[in-house]
RNA sequence: GGGCCAGUAGCUCAGUUGGCAGAGCACCGGACUUUUAAUCCGGGUGUCGGAGGUUCGAUUCCUCCCUGGCCUACCA
């Protein structure tokens, strides 16, 4: 710690020591019930038509947080911010008293106080409280970021983001909004009838996804977990059990790199209902979504970094082949050779993994040529069987499967299919994908016995659908980070040497 | 993992073509009874991310390291 640091701290500690000698509880328990403290912005609203230099006759107990002085001799301006906004309080000598006046002074920007007084307009049109008495309710001992120019370090605002949303009145709004969507889509959920479970995050077989695991190890049980990846299987059991619409709304884990769009652990909407095929599934999700944004966002229609972004329904359809032809100006297909294919990847310096097959490739190469390019909310259909171990076969298109995503900015937002429940052809899925795990496939699907044994009794025909929350958030919020809508996003530790 | 950029006071930032480190806010002292980025007077409080190296002298140049950002790769 520098000494300009220290100083600070110790003044403000030396201030809590004169505190404590004039008799004043430094960190005091209740201030006052919950139903009598008022709200800085309640009070704002309901006294809007006060005029200046009126008084209400009206008394108010508010609690917050004290972010600014304004001494001005015998009369002092405080700024205290409560968890709705900020509120200007008048102090007055003449009205507290001295001894009174000057403990209230003697308080530092960061103090949170109780204070009771009558709600008056300042001559200068602010509403204000003009404080009649006050109680210390917990001293501050480290000085607050800069009151203009806030916390903008963006390491300072991830690593201390408790300060970053106590100044940023901007990052607060995010974290509100992510609240907001995730409240609405539940209330959606349910509102359907869907039933909110809650399944293994501690896995023996990490499946559902292809995503490298964290590894974990249970004592007394002498084996090793996975934090999941997905909860798709468990979930999926639930319509073997009979439960016609489930859904989880929770953490996932993958132990792959950190970046704009990834964080080791995000948040997964998994929604499964029974009866239904993907595009049943893709509507759904349009109407979720829309739901979500018109809620939260009050249009459909709004802008982002990357131009204006419309979410009015219908939202662009079109199979990955298709979207390969518009983006990419390419035609492919499984027909053709896996050399050619190879080829236009190596062509446009996408790298393929020795064990891919065609399906693989083709995916790979829409990833990388065209998801970058869609801007609006695009559903691309019918993704390879190759890379869906546990969709559906479509019918209709060989090779594929009956499942789609949803991109929007670049980002996959959503995934869903109609669900493969036939319980013969999964395990074939399941020994494909074991295949390539011997090629040194990592990420191909593991075996799970027991979610088969499960399907065997019988699953009743299902569409399943993933969304990614946080980057629904992103969207929502015009945030261009995934760390930006993550509370406390993974960092690597700090060292006190460097 | 690779490339580029950044790290200077509590915060936001200047700056030194190698020669005592500087501003605003915050903070401390003083004045002030209606301010709201209050104002006025006075006060600069620092491991210039860390460790080496070059040099008479390094915050500045070099090397390595740490942390972060952006891009890229990985994430089918």
């Amino acid at each position: 710690m520098s000494s300009r640091e220290a100083e600070l701290i110790n003044a403000r500690r030396e201030k809590l020591n004169q505190i404590v000698s004039m008799g004043i509880k430094p960190y005091a328990s209740v201030f006052a019930s919950p139903e009598e403290i008022e709200y800085s912005t309640e009070l704002q609203r309901a006294y809007a038509s006060l005029e200046p230099g009126v008084s209400s006759g009206k008394r108010a107990k508010l609690a917050g947080r004290l972010m600014a002085k304004r001494e001005h001799g015998k009369a002092a301006f405080l700024d205290i911010q409560d968890s709705k906004g900020r509120i200007q309080l008048i102090a007055r000598e003449d009205v507290l008293g001295e001894a009174d006046y000057e403990s209230l002074l003697f308080f530092d920007t960061g103090d949170w106080i109780g204070i009771e007084g009558e709600v008056v307009r300042s001559r200068r049109g602010e509403l204000s409280i003009l404080v009649e008495s006050f109680q210390l309710l917990c001293k501050s001992l480290r000085p607050l970021p800069e009151k203009w120019h806030g916390l903008k370090s963006v390491e300072a605002k991830m690593r201390r983001r408790y300060l970053d949303l106590l100044v940023n009145t901007g990052s607060r709004k995010v974290f509100e909004k992510r609240s907001a969507i995730i409240k609405c889509i539940r209330e959606f959920l349910d509102s359907k009838g869907f039933l909110e479970v809650e399944t293994p995050i501690l896995q023996p077989i990490p499946g559902g996804a292809a995503a490298k695991p964290f590894v974990t190890y249970h004592n007394a049980l002498n084996m090793d977990l996975y934090l999941r990846i997905a909860p798709e299987l468990y979930l999926k059991r639930l319509l073997v059990a009979g439960f016609d619409k489930v859904y989880e709304l929770s953490r996932n884990f993958r132990n792959e790199g950190i970046s704009t769009k990834h964080n080791p652990e995000f948040t997964m909407l998994e929604v499964y209902q029974a009866f239904v095929d993907y595009r049943y599934m893709a509507l759904f999700l349009e109407e979720l979504i829309t739901t979500v944004l018109s809620e939260v966002n009050g249009a459909l229609r709004f802008e982002h970094p990357r131009g204006t972004i419309s979410f009015e329904r219908p939202w662009r359809r079109m199979t990955m082949l298709e979207a390969l032809r518009l983006y990419a100006d390419l035609d492919l297909s499984l027909e053709m050779e896996i050399k050619k294919l190879k080829e236009i990847a190596e062509i446009n310096e996408i790298e393929i993994h020795p064990s891919a097959g065609k399906g693989w490739i083709i995916a790979e190469i829409f990833e990388k040529l065209v998801e970058p390019k869609i801007v609006q909310p695009t559903i691309i259909l019918d993704y390879p069987e190759e890379i869906s171990p546990l969709a559906r076969k479509n019918p209709d298109n060989p090779g594929f499967t009956e499942r789609f995503e949803l991109i929007v900015v670049g980002q996959e937002i959503a995934n869903a299919f109609s669900e493969l429940n036939d319980p013969l052809e999964q395990r074939e899925r399941f020994v494909a994908q074991a295949e390539k795990r011997k090629k040194g496939d990592e990420l191909a699907h593991p075996i799970d016995e027991d979610f088969l044994t499960a399907l065997e009794y019988g699953m009743p025909p299902t569409g399943g659908l993933g969304v990614g929350i946080d980057r629904l958030v992103m969207i929502a919020t015009g945030c261009t980070s995934i760390r930006e809508v993550i509370l406390f996003p993974q960092l690597r530790q700090e060292r006190e040497d460097s």
